[in-house]
RNA sequence: GCCCCCGUAGCUUAAUGGACAGAGCAUCUGACUUCGGAUCAGACGGUUGCGUGUUCGAAUCACGCCGGGGGCGCCA
């Protein structure tokens, strides 16, 4: 927000460096000052004397010596600019301190600048305009005839909310799901059905019905070992594509792609592109073959599977990509058969600068097998195929869950356990609010509170779940943030005149009604890291910091009451935050109520 | 055996190699007849797992340990 001053002075920088013979640097580092109550920048010269100390191969104090240089620029800087108080300046005052430049802004100047900005750009504040970049996400990639638990949802939001971040950094985001509707999960769930459930329908709830039923089929199969030959005979069946099995196969897939549906609803969540492994499965086994004829794979039928000797191919001592199996041995499809396919699909229909995966630690290896692989066939995208990781969704004392172990937690329950508590507080809270906004409300509050934690950590923690935390609603937390915006609302509703036209604010400014202008404008800066990073964490940690930086403003500063220049500054700086709270649990996905 | 990730306050965690390691929970103390107390102020709590290096400067980078998790040719 701040790019014409910055680069003024970056200049005079610069200049100032090269009358002084002191080596010029690349760049400079500008961060927001960290002591607030004054609102400014801040650079340091740590390097630029460490720089000049190895240049002249003299031994200097580069603390001393950095804050020489700051004094010194100070200095030059005040001649460039004139007296700190003339309108040229682009700031206000300047001060050297350990080594480190700060420069302080003309805070009326620049309040008026940031509350301004908001107001005009509104929903689209803080949005960066477009890169040109068109970049797909690969979420979600549910199995049909499988439970939907809490470990998926960790996928699903941390995917979206990314989808979501780099559409406000400026690119242009296609979102992809990937579905795992064959394979051998699915032969046992319809082998169970024919064999024990024929002609069932599924309730209303049917992601949780198709999960108990695989959950049968293996406890059968285990049971029972024998069984597996029927098992086989019907994954037979269906290789051949046998009408009846092809049949029975589409139609229960439907029913798991419709819970599949409800749930995405649920969380707010839309593909624009739904992928079926079905669908590359014939072009992936063409694709082996291209790679056996090609020297690439080596088939080892009918003794071993087809495999892509990957470390041997670029000649690697020691073993990094190790072997990848792209097809087994009786001629069936793996999921490496089918994932070089679809990502050259995905290019070819796209014509993609990026492709992201949104899929857990573990596959990490398998990942970039696939992506090497692609290298090796010749596709000069492969180096923008990126493995976005993340850590599972484990229980108390380290344990996985799994489906068939029948230790999961369902997403069902866990939506309905928290609104459940959501509403008892919004009742106690605000026992005035009409039954239907209570409901609506408390699904706003309860989907926040789950959505939170979830991206408030690197990507690459283990997540514990717990009940008592996941419905915790206190602390830094979803409904924190959300209460922020609900009394910035809350203020705006009482307001008895329209909100002024551009105002600077007349009054001198309360520390926290700076630090909050502070933080306003910093949301732009916040969405580029999170999109370079691709780290969610980011937004939420700006989010609750730009919350909590109201409620002390709230605390602090009187609106409604106060005299009426202030009043209308501190109006208009209310509605910059409450547009700036919205954007951001916008990006996040977290909804922000009107009331609560 | 080889490779990857994690280790920060009792618990959950933050910190583009830079200023006093910053929050929340829990515990304790306080807040005006006030725009919503799901709030705010304060206290307590840290040899950043250990060690050695690199650097003017290390929670952050390198190497070695310790502890935990994960991955390594026909699972997905």
């Amino acid at each position: 927000m701040f790019q014409p001053e910055q680069q003024a002075v970056e200049k005079a920088i610069f200049e100032f460096c090269v009358q002084n013979n002191i080596p010029v640097p690349s760049e400079l580092k500008w961060v927001p000052i960290p002591f607030s109550g004054e609102w400014g920048i801040s650079t340091s010269f740590f390097q630029l004397a460490a720089n000049e100390a190895k240049q002249s191969g003299k031994q200097v104090n580069v603390g001393q010596r950095a804050q020489e240089i700051g004094e010194q620029i100070v200095a030059y800087l005040l001649k460039q600019f004139g007296a700190s108080q003339t309108t040229k300046s682009p700031f206000r005052r300047a001060d050297a301190v350990k080594g480190y430049l700060n420069l302080y802004f003309s805070t009326a100047e620049y309040s008026q600048r940031v509350v301004d900005t908001v107001l005009e750009e509104n929903q689209h504040y803080g949005y960066c305009p477009p890169t040109g970049e068109r970049v797909m996400v690969e979420f979600s990639q549910p199995n049909t005839h499988k439970a939907f638990h809490v470990g998926h949802l960790r996928n699903v939001i941390l995917g979206n909310t990314v989808c979501n971040i780099l559409e406000a950094a400026g690119s242009q985001v296609i979102r992809a799901n990937y579905i795992g509707d064959i394979g051998l999960h699915v032969i046992k769930w319809l082998w169970n059905y024919q064999k024990f459930h024929a002609g069932e329908e599924p309730g209303d709830d049917r992601t949780r019905w198709m999960g108990d039923l695989y959950a049968e089929a293996d406890r059968h199969l285990s049971e029972n070992p024998e069984l597996d030959t029927e098992v086989r005979a019907l994954f037979a069946r269906w290789d051949q594509r046998d009408p009846e099995v092809v049949a029975l196969w589409q139609k229960t897939r439907q029913w798991s792609m419709d819970g599949f549906e409800q749930i995405y609803a649920k969380l707010g969540v839309h593909f624009d592109h739904v992928y079926y492994e079905s669908e590359v499965e014939d072009s992936g086994k063409e694709l082996v073959d291209d790679l056996i004829q090609r020297g690439i794979a080596v088939d080892e039928r009918p003794v071993g599977p087809v495999i892509v000797r990957i470390d041997d191919i670029l000649g690697l001592k020691k073993e990094k990509y190790r072997v990848m199996v792209i097809l087994r041995s009786d001629g069936t499809s793996l999921y490496a058969t089918k994932d070089i396919p679809l990502a050259i699909k995905k290019f070819e229909q796209y014509h993609l600068d990026r492709s992201i995966y949104v899929i857990d630690v573990r596959q990490s290896l398998y990942l970039q097998q696939i992506y090497k692989t692609l290298e090796i066939m010749g596709y000069p995208w492969a180096s923008q195929c990126y493995h976005l990781a993340y850590e599972l969704v484990n229980l108390p004392g380290n344990v996985t869950m799994s489906s068939r172990d029948g230790t999961v937690v369902l997403l069902e329950d866990l939506l309905r356990e928290a609104t459940q508590r959501a509403v008892e507080i919004v009742k106690e809270k605000n026992p005035s609010l009409p039954a239907e906004t209570m409901q609506s409300v408390a699904y706003d509050v309860a989907l926040g509170a789950i959505k939170y934690p979830m991206l408030a950590r690197e990507n690459i923690r283990l997540v514990t779940f717990d009940w008592e935390s996941a419905l915790d609603f206190n602390g830094q937390a979803a409904p924190y943030i959300q209460y922020a915006h609900v009394r910035a609302n809350s203020i705006l509703r009482r307001m008895e005149t329209p909100l002024s036209p551009a105002l600077a604010p007349l009054h001198s400014l309360d520390a926290a009604e700076i630090e909050l202008i502070d933080l306003i404008s910093r949301l732009s800066g916040e969405i580029q890291r999170a999109a370079v990073e691709l780290k969610p964490l980011h937004l939420t940690n700006y989010a609750y910091d730009l919350a909590r930086a109201f409620n002390d403003f709230y605390q602090q500063c009187p609106v409604l009451k106060a005299d009426a220049e202030v009043r209308d500054f501190r109006l208009r700086l209310v509605a910059a935050t409450k547009q700036t709270l919205s954007n951001s649990l916008n990006i996040l996905g977290i909804p922000a109520p009107e009331v609560m």
